[in-house]
DNA sequence: TTGTAAGCGTTATCAT
DNA sequence: ATGATAACGCTTACAA
């Protein structure tokens, strides 16, 4: 690996005089700029990022944690975090939990943004600081220099079944995601109280409890018509649920909207390519990542200080899986 | 931030030893070790990792260069590569084009993976070396320390319209990638050879220019069904063009596969959820990806010379777009 | 305009 | 067992 020094050398200067020529600062004859410039290029020298970093504090440089490579929801969150990095000149890099701290410790990186819940609230707010601000898309985390970036969930559900009722649905069925998660109760609870507000009580017997994947909302409907609870709408807390509630009603020749409708939250690809196709609530994934990169930014190059970002909003999107 | 100093000085010690006793030398006392470890945890001490590499040239990380956020037909590959990764005990860092000259460069990576159109063959040649291996995926590129692993387009081809004809099929029809990628030159090939041998000319005018997008699948589709040049089955390059190409007839009423057949190739996660389920060349991603970085990591730890890497072999998933 | 030298946070060599 | 000290490759005051 040639280095500042190769080039001094070839260039009969002073390594001093290679940096600031390189780094085209005003202090060095037009001249010996060229040549300098010239030679380096010749010999084919980058500056060791690692070795500049250590001195100078800025690295423009932002990592995303992330690792969830199975659920390709996420892929226009991270375009739209890129686009934001590049268009401000910095670098991204991407890596999984296991990596993170080692990025997270070391000054490598000017800020961060984290999308993997295998991340824990503690090495986040152990991690974060002045010089490492930290924006979470993932979770609700208070803290200074700590900014979440969230769908709101409670409210896009109220949204949705508010219009639901308006169509004349009473009868509303719920295949929830894992029980703990913020989503999942989220939504759950958006549902509810939207329920009650309107004088329809939501009985437990309609919860069915489902983990987010395909199959367990397939074994929810499987449920639901073995004990002939099939009710008027069933909402399901993400579209992967849906497409296995579609999928087992369709099993058994009750048909969609005209028998039941099914409902999603996501709108993941497939939404759209699903026979019928699948209502849902769409979360504007590539403006959340450009969102939450926006709001890293304008700490990191503004300095602005106590911002509070806004909830994304989601909408619904009416396809052909509802009436 | 925290460093090696202030640790040193608290406990009362030369920074050696501070960084004996962390990184478990045999020279330094159990007692000690074990205060300098408590006091470095306690003050929430980490390593700077670049300081630390300046030194040792290893740095147990490698990158994989990525930015085409949009096709999550390549998420199973990164996955592969992750674990693979991870299992060696290496960092991962994803970083799009724009930023790989900076990791290339400058001693960060161990070593490099790309799958990344828009990097340049110059630019991967001329960053490779003896300290830097390259693995390159989606490519077939020659060089000291670059090692290619890329799907057999032509065998998978060459299998799957021998199957056809010996099914009974004669009258074939070709939807095209962008025409100078290599994919699309194998995948083309492997349909043309293989007619030819078997004694069916294969006519250009049965031969539809796409770009590996439904829209061009639909636009090829609707042109063959304006010039009423139907054959008995159109294999598309990829499955995006092939599900543009079922949009198209559908349109038209006319019937898949009982009218036409359509084959793709990718099987994305889509082919398996349409209606009808799509026929398509599997190619094995996540075993894709993991067999890369394998490579890889053959070269970095075991010290391999002279590997040469087998090709990904493609397999056909008859589903029910074809009889 | 140019060069010298200190320092960034480590590790590694060599005295002690 | 412990501690100075040089070195990694760079930037940047400061001196010449």
């Amino acid at each position: 690996m040639v280095s500042i020094k190769d080039v001094a050398k070839k260039a009969n200067v002073s390594i001093s005089s290679v940096s600031n020529a390189l780094n085209g600062r005003a202090n060095v004859s037009e001249e010996t700029r060229k040549r300098i410039v010239e030679i380096a290029k010749e010999m084919n020298y980058y500056p060791n990022t690692m070795a500049r970093n250590l001195k100078v504090k800025r690295t423009k440089t932002v990592a995303l944690c992330f690792s969830e490579f199975d659920r390709n929801f996420y892929f226009q969150i991270i375009k739209g975090i890129n686009d934001c990095v590049v268009h401000n000149g910095y670098d991204l890099i991407i890596c999984a939990h296991h990596s993170i701290e080692k990025f997270l410790r070391n000054g490598f990186i000017d800020g961060a943004m984290v999308l993997d819940k295998n991340v824990s609230d503690e090495l986040i707010l152990s991690a974060v600081s002045d010089e490492l601000p930290i924006v979470v898309l993932d979770r609700e985390l208070e803290g200074k220099n700590i900014y979440s970036v969230v769908v709101d969930n409670y409210r896009a559900m109220r949204d949705l079944v508010n219009e639901l009722i308006v169509k004349g649905y009473t009868r509303f069925s719920y295949v929830s995601g894992v029980e703990h998660t913020q989503d999942n109760i989220e939504r759950y609870e958006g549902m509810k109280d939207t329920l009650n507000e309107k004088g329809i009580e939501f009985i437990s017997k309609n919860y069915y409890h489902g983990d987010f994947t395909e199959k367990s909302g397939y074994q929810s409907a499987k449920l639901m018509i073995i004990s002939k609870n099939i009710p008027e709408v069933v909402i399901c807390a993400n579209d992967n649920m849906a497409i296995g509630v579609i999928k087992a009603f369709k099993e058994s020749d009750i048909r969609i909207p005209e028998d039941v409708s099914v409902i999603g939250f996501d709108d993941i690809e497939l939404a759209n390519y699903l026979e019928p196709h699948l209502t849902t609530i769409s979360t504007p994934k590539y403006e959340w990542g450009m969102y939450a990169a926006t709001i890293l930014f304008r700490i990191l190059v503004e300095h602005e200080e106590s911002i509070i970002p806004n909830k994304i909003q989601a909408n619904i999107r009416w396809r052909q899986t509802s009436r």
